[in-house]
RNA sequence: CCCGAGGUAGCCAAGUGGCCUAAGGCAGCGGACUGUAAAUUCGCCAUACGUUGGUUCAAAUCCAACCCUCGGGACCA
């Protein structure tokens, strides 16, 4: 790997910006490298079950991207935000177990399996960070009075909640936490799913009226976090409408994203072999005559695979279904889905390996503390 | 603390004294059909109705107490 310092601002910048599916405040972004500054990242990540690949390959991705670009990746292991949101039954006591063992264990691992260093990854304890910190409080002050009821009422989407559902009034802490997660962290660069834009909206446009902690490029001018949004995959199970409507994509995206709530559509990190092949092998997968934009196969081998290793996808098959074959970019790929010459199952067959590979250095870790493991699955 | 609504399978939900050894739907599981899934189709899937007592020949269905959820109110004024 180049070391970023040799890398000139245009690369740093593509590291930065690809595979995303939005980025917030692009143009921001060669001005800060210019001025020659280290920039931060973070991502908050709530302590919730086990890891899929959602965060362990597709956010563990960026940060890879990120570090190869000199940034300083850091992870706020939100167990606030957990508790707030009840992941884990509310259990403060078993959400931090589980942050402090299984969550750091498998987000390094997955790290490592996609080429990142995780030594010099940053964890980041929510509770740690806010303990005896008046600083964080004042801030989160200052940062509601920059913003309205309305506007965190109708940002709790991400936390996965809906605007019409009742709730306790501690949710109404969340957004506004997250926001100011951002500043006291100093974070020049906000990272999230797309399904986190509203926090990071909501930074940018509070960004120049706070007094507490505004960020400050070296020149002392106000920096707005820059805001990048990775793509959410879809579950493996069918979609609640097909065809989809694209009229209604923005309500349907959240139904078909994957899920923990629904084993079924999503793969853990901790899955055997065994589980991804039979996953992948019931997933749903539409022919290309149907449209492939909504194939959770497709988006998969493309954000999982093509995106994430340049050797591309080599599919084993049989003599007598055209012998073994090797996709260098996911546009032949889907060439050759939509002609007939690659078939469902080996696509699906190929996928599979491709992740299960993919998946070994972690599933070693696991298997290395299997104490850790016992214990989440009591936990659970 | 008061008033109201409600607690039936993983989820939604019918049933208000015997025909309920609990309808239906979704999800799930197994099979058929497809070299995948989906669609279609066949089969499986609560001895149990918030808890504990009581009334009755007979209760998910009536009564009592308690627990919990949701909405409203009271207290503070």
């Amino acid at each position: 790997m180049v070391p970023a310092e040799q890398l000139s601002i245009p690369e740093r910048v593509a590291l930065i910006t690809r595979n995303l599916e939005e980025v917030i405040g692009a143009d921001e972004l060669p001005g800060l490298l210019e001025q020659g500054m280290t920039l931060q990242h973070y991502i908050g990540l709530e302590i919730s079950g086990r890891l899929h690949l959602g965060t362990g390959l597709m956010v563990m991705q960026k940060v890879r991207d990120l570090q190869q670009a000199g940034v300083k990746c850091r992870i706020l292991l939100a167990d606030w935000h957990t508790w707030l949101n009840d992941k884990l039954g509310g259990d403060r006591e078993k959400i931090r177990k589980i942050g402090m063992g299984y969550f750091q264990t498998g987000l390094r691992a997955s790290l490592a399996a996609v080429g990142g260093d995780p030594n010099s990854l940053e964890f980041i304890f929510g509770s740690d960070f806010y303990h005896h910190n008046d600083r964080y409080w004042e801030a989160f002050v200052d940062v509601c009075k920059n913003t309205t009821l309305n506007r965190i009422v109708r940002s709790v989407s991400i936390m996965g909640r809906s605007e019409g559902e009742s709730m306790d009034f501690a949710k109404l802490l969340y957004p506004p936490m997250q926001v100011v997660d951002v500043f006291m962290l100093n974070s020049h660069i906000a990272h999230g799913g797309m399904d986190q834009r509203k926090a990071h909206v909501i930074a940018r446009d509070v960004a120049n009226a706070l007094t507490i902690a505004p960020m400050r490029d070296s020149k002392g001018k106000v920096i707005k976090p820059i805001a990048i949004h990775g793509h959410l995959l879809l579950g493996l199970s069918k979609p609640t409408e097909w065809p989809v409507d694209p009229e209604r994509l923005r309500e349907l995206r959240t139904q078909m994203k994957m899920s923990k709530s629904k084993p079924a559509s999503a793969v853990f990190l901790n899955d055997t072999p065994d589980e991804i092949r039979k996953k992948i092998r019931k997933a749903f997968c539409p022919p290309a005559n149907e449209g492939m934009d909504f194939n959770p196969i497709l988006d998969w081998t493309e954000h999982l695979i093509f995106n994430n290793q340049p050797d591309g996808l080599f599919i084993e098959r049989k003599p007598e279904n055209g012998g073994n074959i090797h996709f260098k970019s996911m546009e032949s790929l889907k060439a050759a889905y939509a002609d007939g010459s690659l078939h469902v199952m080996d696509l699906k067959s190929g996928l599979a390996e491709g992740l299960i590979t993919l998946l070994a250095p972690v599933r070693k870790i696991f298997a290395e503390h299997a104490e850790m493991m016992a214990e989440l699955e009591a936990l659970l």
